[in-house]
RNA sequence: CGGGAUGUAGCUCAGCUUGGCUAGAGCGCUUGGUUUGGGACCAAGAAGUCGCAGGUUCGAAUCCUGUCAUCCCGACCA
């Protein structure tokens, strides 16, 4: 007897299982033989290039070119900046040998000492800093707009798939500037690239912020993020941009002479969004018979399952779909060919089925005999589970409508979810109680509380108290006067707050 | 890196307390048959150096030591 729902345990039952088994329901990736780090399966991999392809077309429209900078990373470059170096010291992979030898047992032995120890780039601004100083003389050589798709390690102590590995793929752009006023803008406008990319393709509404010093990207002046809320109401923070003023150009000695002939260092960014993407999509759409995506990144946007009893049957049957695949292909969504794929496996048609729903394939028609007689489809929708038959003219018709649809409603509902969870309170009760302070997994009480507050060392000592963090400062958020619910002191400046992944 | 738990077939686990014949089950897989419009059924079959390395013993999945890995809870983080 078949469980009720694809995916056990429910979301109600145990999130964090729920979330794990979504994962391998839907063959996104599977943890790999290497402590924290994923193997990452070909369909999430297709879901990481689309996220990578509409990503890099945006940054290619905001003026930045790719290139690439070494994995490894020379210790005496991440030394260079003090801050830097206490957030990431912790968590870096190190290399200490370049190659191995056979000892008397007969295992093998790392060998050859390097002088200089290299880590694996836990993130690349000190030697992209230190590229760029050789580039730049000239105010004329400024701006420089350079993003990397690679993979970065972060030795984590508790992985979780997506969320949070030793090894992640990201992008991370790093730009130069002769003022702080541009630099300041490209910050801002990564920012705002990232919202869009969520909201438009992602269908995942976002809180965009200024993160409070606590959270800062160790060594910039301001971080700002975007941060989603999944469907047990905790926080993740889903993109990061940094201004990171002219530290990193004094350590790494980017500097230029101005109009004015004076010698200045320059102003620098960097910003970035990693694999944890998918981690996002899949705990804001998906429901308890696996993964939901947004037709504008799903690898296929539709899935034909052909139904027959025997050879006779399928001849005629994978005929009609075939049929039905060409015209859908010729169909145009959002501007591109309409993604299809026809699952006639050896496998039962309930299998089959049952594979596309757990995969997130946002339309599934089914074509058995009575359609190929009818000259019909039966489309079920993936995000409301609703089945329709209608003729294969209508299907065609319609497809980039309904894919368009779905894409609206998935917003939509992430967007009401995300609304109804959040509160503004004024006390740090309030807070408390529309948070809740067990981290047991619990989805009793959670969301996005909204609060004044004034940034100083005894929020972050309560905030800890209570596994509970401040997740940014939106920045739509008036100033408005008002008191800090931890100190009592007047401030102008709103949190969000919130347990958080 | 601290506290706790667990490693036995592809997966989920039983067996371990009290050492003893050829190490088990369910699911999955293979083959044959019956089925077939939402997760089938019957039969036969393949599949495990019991995480790894030592030790105790006539004999170890079982006891001891070490080690590695995974999961949960803390500290840390995209």
């Amino acid at each position: 007897m078949a469980p009720k729902t694809a995916i056990t345990p429910t979301r109600s039952e145990n999130y964090a299982e729920w979330y794990q088994q979504v994962v391998k329901a839907a063959d996104l990736a599977e943890v790999s033989p290497v402590r924290g780090c994923m193997v990452i399966k070909p369909w999430g991999c297709a879901l990481w290039e689309n996220i990578h392809r509409v990503l890099d077309g945006m940054f290619q429209e905001t003026g930045h070119e790719n290139a690439y900078f070494p994995l490894f990373i020379p210790i005496s470059f991440l030394q260079s900046e003090a801050d830097h170096v206490d957030g990431f010291a912790k968590e870096c992979a190190v290399v200490t040998h370049h190659r191995l030898t056979m000892n008397s047992e007969g295992k093998l032995v790392p060998d050859g000492l390097l002088e200089e120890p290299l880590i694996v780039r836990p993130t690349s601004e000190t030697i992209i800093g230190a590229t760029y100083a050789k580039w730049v003389q000239s105010y004329r050589d400024l701006p420089i707009k350079i993003n990397q798709w690679a993979n970065v390690v972060r030795w984590e102590m508790r992985p979780r798939v997506f969320l949070r590995t030793a090894e992640f793929l990201w992008q991370e752009g790093h730009t130069a500037h002769a003022t702080e006023a541009e630099a300041r803008e490209e910050t801002h406008t990564m920012l705002k690239t990232y919202e869009r990319f969520a909201r438009d393709y992602m269908a995942m509404p976002v809180v965009c912020g200024e993160k409070p010093s606590g959270e800062r990207f160790p060594g910039a002046v301001a971080t700002y993020s975007i941060e989603a809320m999944m469907q047990d109401r905790k926080a993740l923070q889903a993109g990061t941009s940094h201004f990171l003023g002219q530290n990193f150009a004094k350590a790494q000695g980017i500097k230029f002479q101005d109009r004015d002939t004076q010698e200045k260092f320059a102003w620098t960014t960097s910003w970035g969004v990693s694999t944890r993407l998918i981690g996002a999509l899949i705990m804001t759409h998906s429901d308890d018979n696996g993964l939901v995506l947004p037709p504008r990144l799903a690898p296929k946007h539709v899935a034909i399952v052909p139904i027959y009893k025997n050879d006779a049957e399928k001849e005629g049957v994978i005929q009609y779909a075939n049929r039905i695949r060409s015209l859908l292909m010729a169909e145009r969504y959002e501007g591109e060919t309409i993604r299809v794929t026809i699952d006639d496996r050896d496998m039962r048609f309930g299998d089959r089925a049952w594979y596309q729903v757990k995969h997130g394939v946002p339309l599934r028609v089914e074509v058995g005999p009575k359609e190929v007689e009818a000259g019909t489809a039966t489309v079920f929708r993936r995000n409301t589970l609703a089945k329709e038959n209608m003729t294969v003219e209508q299907l065609v018709a319609t497809a980039a409508t309904q894919l368009q649809t779905i894409q609206r409603e998935l917003f939509e509902t992430a967007e009401k979810f995300l609304k109804a969870n959040s509160v503004r309170v004024q006390t740090r009760d309030e807070l408390l109680a529309f948070l809740g302070d067990s981290d047991e997994g619990s989805m009793e009480n959670g969301g996005f509380a909204y609060a004044h507050f004034c940034d100083k060392p005894e929020m972050y000592e309560w905030l800890k108290q209570h596994r509970l963090t401040v997740r940014c400062a939106p920045l739509d958020e008036p100033k408005t006067p008002g008191k800090c619910v931890f100190s009592g002191e007047d401030t102008d400046t709103v949190g969000v707050f919130a347990k958080s992944y």
